[in-house]
DNA sequence: TTGAAAGCGCTAACAC
DNA sequence: GTGTTAGCGCTTTCAA
């Protein structure tokens, strides 16, 4: 009798995916090559001599081969995948950014893995943690403030980081973005000199939001030793109905029926602006109104509405550009990227 | 010497990536268990005496372990992440979709992995192929035109699938949308029944547009026996400034002056809203305008929007529900559904 | 230029 | 309830 340490015969401790999924060896097998070939021919062609990489090709063909991402980021331990978490996609503010930053990484082989965290930090947290289980590449965040729990699974990640439409001088690993505060005050200094001596807020939206009105009121109240009126919604998104309705509250409520009224967003200001016209109020001439963001349809409101420019497209794309720097290994990377704004006179105010 | 069937002491093949990694193997170490049973405590934890449970969950919090779902995916064939494919984020109309789609999908579980396709079938088809390789258990897809490679490829990937926003007798897997041609008919029909006898289309965008205006054109000639005056901006997005620009267009080169106009979108409307006011005109007495898509702002502008509202968010919600319910692999599973529109009466038309 | 072997970190299947 | 084994479909390494 044989003897029988050689290895016991394998018992199959579990059955085969359900059959006909193509594999790199059934091309192989096809091309009369190995395995590993076909993995060469895809990734490094020029490593295959011509005559097996056209059997190869044409296997693939043949057979309707589709390579099998998630064993190849397994074995290489690159996913090729991003993760992106903003606020909110329907808004314009964040899907322009998205769309400059995805176009960039497509072009490199990244996909986007996408999700909204609704400006609520636990949502962030708990996204994340479902993100990064699928080992992305890369990360994008909105904003710089993010709860302990972020930053540390982040840096136990050891993932590259790009924090995006703000700034500060202690990102996680990077920001692409500019100063809320510089914003709010560059209106206040543009309203001044644009001879306005009276002033309201119309606010409606997130924590950067704030920090623009706190900086336009604080500014201005110095400037011109007034009060500056206050509009608050801070729940929910910025709507064109709430502008309108803000304007109401100003009139009826506050009697503020001079001045300039800066607003956190182009619709609410266009929603102040439709009001205004309804009301039979002459804008600039009676009542001045500046937004903020520059959406498309700001230059041709009328009066065409005067607001802050942000170029989202750019700053989408250098931040993909700043995570593609990471991903090669480059040194001395710049951690604060302003992109800065642009106050645009228009006709509002 | 010792006989040397036995296997061979293995020769290492391949360094093991940068050390440091905590898998569940680790965490069962610490924990006094093998790696399976970490699994199976995150699975199903009832599957796992509370004793031993509390020792890996103590286990997992003293690691940092993060679990590695690409591995996973790997090996239950299972990736949880889902294939959305949209013209573009930044059109309103798709990221409210968005929104809806890939809220519910996150409650089970599932992650989006998103592009854009700019309307543009190779784009597309591209994309698609992208995406395939990384195995999403599902996809979606905006419109119900597609390449036959587009087709092939999802059907040779075995995934199930629902196209959105439109609907068809024949779509690849499923469809929840909408008939367009049947919006630009109850348009027609409700401009006629609202006593307009002249009727101009304001069109920019995609191919399922084209199909609303021509249905309503049709629809509106055959019931009034006018032509209807066509302004086409085929390519590229839908802007207020287009909106603008086309009413200026009807009344100086077509002299279109009274009568309604029929926008393919909410924003373009508003635009000749603006536009009209600006020019002295009243709408609805001299002009009237419908826009479609029922957005946000279309209730507050001045006057209100006539339009048609479609619910994307519910219908973003149905598609998730019809991909859960093929990932259930419940039978009998409805492949068109029709969420409808309604025309929206309000003071422009 | 090609191939063999090992292993990425997990789940499925089965035995105890 | 827990462990053992095999294997998911690739990439990496080394040898030829």
């Amino acid at each position: 009798m044989e003897q029988s340490n050689a290895p016991k015969p394998a018992r199959p401790a579990r059955k085969p995916h359900q059959g006909g999924r193509v594999t790199m060896a059934t091309v192989g097998r096809m091309a009369g090559v190995s395995q590993v070939t076909v993995s060469r021919a895809l990734s490094d062609p020029h490593k295959v001599s011509a005559d097996t990489l056209k059997r190869i090709q044409e296997a693939i063909r043949a057979t309707g081969f589709v390579p099998n991402a998630i064993a190849g980021a397994l074995a290489s331990n690159k996913s090729l995948l991003i993760s992106a978490l903003v606020p909110a996609i329907t808004n314009v503010v964040y899907s322009s950014l998205l769309h400059g930053f995805s176009k960039k990484m497509r072009e490199h082989g990244y996909q986007i893995m996408l999700s909204e965290t609704g400006f609520d930090p636990a949502e962030e947290e708990a996204t994340l943690a479902a993100h990064l289980s699928r080992r992305p590449d890369g990360v994008l965040l909105t904003g710089v403030r993010h709860s302990p729990d972020v930053r540390r699974m982040l840096l136990g990640a050891r993932v590259p980081v790009v924090e995006i439409w703000d700034i500060t001088d202690t990102p996680i690993d990077c920001c692409v973005g500019f100063s809320h505060p510089d914003a709010g005050r560059a209106v206040a200094e543009f309203a001044t000199a644009s001879g306005y001596r009276k002033a309201a807020c119309v606010l409606a939206g997130d924590e950067r939001a704030q920090r623009r009105r706190q900086a336009f009121t604080d500014r201005f109240t110095e400037l011109n030793g007034t009060e500056v009126v206050q509009i608050n919604h801070p729940e929910g998104p910025a709507t064109l109905a709430r502008g309108r309705g803000a304007l109401r509250e100003l009139i009826d409520k506050h009697g503020f029926t001079e001045g300039v009224i800066y607003c956190s967003s182009d619709l609410q200001a266009h929603g102040v602006l439709i009001e205004a016209r309804k009301s039979g109020i002459r804008v600039p001439e009676q009542l001045a109104v500046i937004g903020f963001g520059d959406q498309e349809f700001a230059a041709h409101t009328d009066p065409a509405l005067t607001t802050v420019h942000v170029n989202g497209e750019k700053l989408g794309l250098s931040a993909a550009n700043a995570l593609l720097a990471r991903f090669r290994g480059e040194e001395d990377l710049a951690s604060v990227i302003d992109v800065g704004f642009e106050v645009i006179r228009r006709e509002s105010a």
